[in-house]
RNA sequence: GGGUCGGUACCGAAGUGGUCAAACGGGGGAGACUGUAAAUCUCCUGGCUCACGCCUUCGAAGGUUCGAUCCCUUCCCGGCCCA
């Protein structure tokens, strides 16, 4: 049953859509024609978990799926060996067939908190390397002559890299061949996927249309930017995993920088467009943004972990961080032999080295039971209890 | 293939025989201030060692030297120019 509510179709269209191609009108005829169409989108396994940019296209992508449409979830296992260059400085380290199987283990696990894979209209689950592991060498020229160098030269971080005179690899330029050459596989109608995948996804544009004589729409995603315009990624540092620890992903949400806080309401919650627009007015009329951004992450945990962990990660980050109380759950440690302050701080991880635990303790980072310790080689003696603390969240319960 | 410049810590980038675990910037961590925000300020940012100090590290391997990130040789990789 597909829904052809034109409302619904162009709320579907247009929350987090940076654009729709090639244009959205046609894209919303044919969705409201009563045809079910096939769509995707990608998804690298180039890290262990899924973050958080991933959680918007999957979100999407259920859109459609509550639409009425069949999505597939697309595990690049095959091109995340190549690696894509899109938006990196320098050449993307290359992956082995183990460290891509081992990060895609638990991808479909942690998709299935977004998308149905199973029941009426299931998602579909595949992976690339089906088809792409098995072009010879004359399917894969043919592929490439649909392509020019300038075209490739084009894209801007290949400019970027070229102005700087910085390597750019023959390899890298088969990254948007491969990626086309899946909806050519999957004979899809439509790809979603990240503003800055808008490339790749119209190299499959291209392709089917010379292959296929089809059209593929593209639905290319806004994207969750840093204060500084950067994607959030693995790669780029600090992102949240969809499978953080409630509090964890909580505390995340509650330090991001304010003018992330209506983004993450449009890209990662269900808010109503009411709610988003009376959030903006209280933000813009004064009110505290913590409050606003509590909810975001009360909102975003719940997603993600549940009801109930919303619900008690809000609480953890009132009690501990508002009241100053200390958390309710934190990992156990049994002091069991005298050792220096500098060693238990390396064996319950809340340093790395000594040297890192010796420049906390000088810098006064750590805490047992609110009092700052000030001796790194300071003996603790077994029984030691109280609450060991690195900063301002890492916690470990000692007994 | 030839010429030329280069490969430095998480990233960018100085250093060009001892004073180098290696300037500076970014990123990251801790502290102050806060709203666990941003901005700002301070400190830290290879490992071991209470410490003196020791060990590992400047593409790789050899060599010269009392001593090499720095000089030489070979090799690997890259940018630019020429073919």
């Amino acid at each position: 049953m597909v829904i052809t509510d034109q409302n619904k179709i162009n709320e579907v269209l247009t929350r987090g859509v940076e654009s729709v191609l090639p244009t959205k009108d046609a894209f919303a005829a044919l969705l409201g024609s009563g045809k079910r169409l096939r769509m995707y989108c990608g998804f690298d396994p180039t890290a262990k978990s899924l973050h958080i940019g991933h959680a918007i296209q999957l979100r999407k992508l259920r859109q459609f799926q509550d639409l009425g449409h069949e999505v597939i979830m697309l595990i690049g296992s095959f091109t995340a060996m190549i690696g894509d260059p899109t938006d990196k400085a320098a050449a993307r380290v290359q992956l082995t067939a183990e460290q891509v199987k081992e990060n895609a283990a638990n991808w479909k696990k942690m998709a299935t908190k977004f998308l149905r894979f199973r029941g009426e209209n299931a998602a579909l689950l595949m992976r690339n390397d089906k088809w792409l592991a098995k072009l010879t060498m004359k399917e894969v020229v043919d592929l490439a002559s649909n392509f020019t160098v300038q075209q490739m030269i084009e894209r801007d971080m290949f400019k970027k890299r070229w102005d700087e005179g910085k390597p750019i690899h023959v390899h890298e330029f088969m990254y948007p061949l491969m990626q086309g050459y899946d909806s050519v596989a999957m004979v899809v109608d439509a790809e979603i996927g990240g503003n800055d995948q808008l490339f790749n996804m119209l190299a499959g544009r291209t392709l089917v249309k010379a292959l296929q004589h089809r059209e593929k729409f593209v639905v290319a995603l806004k994207l969750l930017t840093n204060d500084e315009g950067k994607k959030m990624s693995k790669s780029e540092g600090g992102f949240i995993a969809i499978d953080d620890a409630p509090e964890e992903m909580y505390g995340k949400l509650m330090a991001m920088n304010d003018g992330m806080i209506v983004p993450y309401l449009e890209l990662v919650t269900d808010a109503t467009r009411e709610e988003i627009d009376e959030m903006k007015t209280k933000l813009v009329s004064g009110e505290n943004p913590r409050n606003a951004k509590m909810r975001l992450a009360k909102m975003v945990v719940q997603q993600f972990h549940g009801v109930r962990a919303g619900t008690k990660a809000q609480k953890h980050f009132v009690d501990v961080f508002q009241k100053k109380e200390m958390p309710t759950e934190m990992i156990d440690f049994k002091v069991n032999e005298a050792m220096t302050l500098a060693d238990l701080l390396v064996v319950t991880k809340l340093a790395e080295s000594k040297g890192e635990a010796r420049r906390l303790v000088e810098q006064g980072g750590i805490t047992l039971d609110d009092v700052k310790l000030s001796d790194a080689f300071a003996m603790m003696t077994p029984g030691t209890s109280g609450v060991l603390r690195r900063g301002k969240r890492q916690f470990v319960r000692l007994s």
